[in-house]
DNA sequence: TTGAAAGCGTTACCAT
DNA sequence: ATGGTAACGCTTTCAA
């Protein structure tokens, strides 16, 4: 356990240069299936591991990619990472992942830490008030693509989703079901809270005696949910909606979970509910979420090949802006029980 | 965006010798007020990044750990690595996370990875039957804690909980509410869940005519749990079991919906369920589940505490393995509707 | 307190 | 097809 064999330990023990082996590890065909043989046998009696500090220094170029996400515990962010993980496979490149914990610091953290360790690119789906984290090590020349966020200037590849038309589609189901009176719960501060609100006011500007609400929520989590079930139980029955409108499924798990508890309002019969973000933290729901879907693992996929793009031509590439079509996923929270 | 600025660069601007960089960088208490102003002045200036390759390759070590789960999905491994960050971060060590899968080869590909990087350690909560990965680093040198697994050989420090003891709460659990013909469902391929059932045999064993039975299934995820519930619906209702322990709590989400879906079976009223993990993913379930804790992040400190024993006194280190108990959570899944 | 120079383990290039 | 050698960017002696 003295110190770990070098390359030069091996090129001893099988009688070659050190260029040779560094042939046999990079470039296979070039060397003489003899001189190879020798050298494997050589690594394999050693058990000789490469460096890959040395190899990325010496090559100026390192072999892994690195995902730093917002909230890991959130389903949709490890969609996006196995999206990635599979192109970048093919690559023959390797995905670290690094969890913010929604927490500004780390968030800052992870991208020094992995801008000192040189990744190949970066992968980021940020607290979406943070994206601004990533100009730095932008402008310092590393290669990064966001997801989930808008870029905070243009230059920056990003993968995003449709909030408006995710809103959209949310509000135009509840319309379609017969709702008038629409409540839209979230938290400003999101961006695409934001966007889903614009949407959703879209939809309800172009029915019929329609209304539109929104509550301010502090988070978008079960908690802040409970809060705003508690909002709604507390007024008049009369003035209570009929539609209401998440800005994340927790958000909505909340609401389902405290009403239950509560007894006095039937979901959906008397507040059909929609989620946002089709996390699976919600799937075991009593009451199945309707949701807007994102397709994390193709947002993932896309944001993996826009990466290697940018990296293979650093020169002529385009900053592109891909926008995914958030879809529905209707199910009991409005549609009410598979049986009826 | 030519080159990235190096140690050299800055000790050129700011006219001092590299070596003086490398102290304000590493020992800034060494160098003189003003000429460490001036380095600093130049860093920002350039932009300065430390190269993290080229520092662990002259420094040889690195100030990285990485931590190898098999499921990130499971939210149980997030609050291990939870955990882990929680004590590192105060050794000033980052935290990376690679996720598995629950794939044979992914997890060979992140061991492998991680040994050429040379990290200073691995955290490893591994496939259960696929501990024995970990051998190879160990035997070059690499320092590496185990978590929720079984050490494959003496000698490797490891964090676990006592499955046996969690059969046996729940088991119990069941048996006082008086349940007499139980049945648990498992894939007996996975250590924990053999131990699981045997920690439920022993309290079966203790109590007056109450009956045990196992039922394998495939894995323990949701779909197994429909295809238990199935199983379980197939018989005549007077055969049918009580009680179940679930090898799982995604298995037993999967049997409390289908359970639902169904509606012939009541749940706890036919059959109380218990299941194991404490699983985020299930905390939404229709019927709140009762399961076992593990305390995932008191676990990852534990095992991140472990570690950087070895770091430190890499010779004198005493090889643990520190067996935490699981904590009975009782929920509405045995216990009945809160407000019954 | 600062400078000079010798590595760290690899790759890449130029000879051979 | 193979060998020799100069980088890569940093830390770490050892002297001054």
């Amino acid at each position: 356990m003295e110190r770990a064999p070098s390359v030069v330990d091996v090129a001893r023990v099988a009688g070659v240069s050190v260029g040779t082996v560094s042939n046999v590890l990079n470039r296979p065909q070039v060397v003489a299936a003899a001189t190879r043989a020798r050298v494997e046998k050589a690594i394999a009696e050693l058990g000789f591991v490469r460096n890959a500090a040395a190899r990325s220094l010496a090559a100026g170029s390192s072999r892994t990619i690195a995902f730093v996400a917002a909230d890991l515990t959130n389903t949709f962010f490890l969609d996006l990472a196995r999206g990635a993980e599979e192109i970048l496979e093919k690559a023959e490149l390797n995905l670290v992942l690094a969890n913010c914990d929604s927490r500004e610091d780390k968030q800052r953290a992870y991208l020094d830490l992995f801008e000192e360790e040189r990744v190949a690119g970066l992968l980021v789906a940020p607290r979406q008030d943070l994206a601004g984290q990533v100009l730095g090590p932008r402008a310092r020349g590393m290669r990064v693509v966001l997801l989930n966020a808008e870029p905070p200037e243009p230059g920056v590849c990003s993968v995003q989703t449709d909030n408006r038309a995710g809103g959209y589609l949310a509000a135009r189901h509840l319309i379609e079901l017969g709702r008038t009176r629409l409540l839209f719960a979230g938290a400003r501060r999101f961006p695409a809270v934001v966007d889903r609100l614009e949407g959703a006011r879209l939809a309800v500007a172009e029915a019929e005696g329609v209304t539109l609400e929104y509550l301010a929520t502090v988070g978008v989590t079960t908690e802040d949910g409970r809060a705003v079930a508690e909002s709604v139980l507390a007024r008049d029955p009369a003035a209570r909606p009929d539609g209401l409108l998440a800005g994340a499924d927790l958000l909505a798990l909340g609401v389902v979970q405290a009403a239950a508890a509560d007894g006095s309002v039937a979901i959906p019969g008397d507040l059909a509910v929609v989620g946002y973000d089709n996390n699976r933290e919600s799937w075991g729901s009593m009451t199945p979420l309707t949701t807007l879907d994102q397709a994390g693992v193709e947002m993932g996929r896309e944001a993996a090949r826009l990466l290697l793009e940018e990296l293979r031509e650093p020169a002529g590439h385009e900053h592109a802006t891909v926008v995914m079509e958030p879809v529905l996923v209707p199910r009991a929270s409005t549609l009410g029980h598979p049986g009826g």
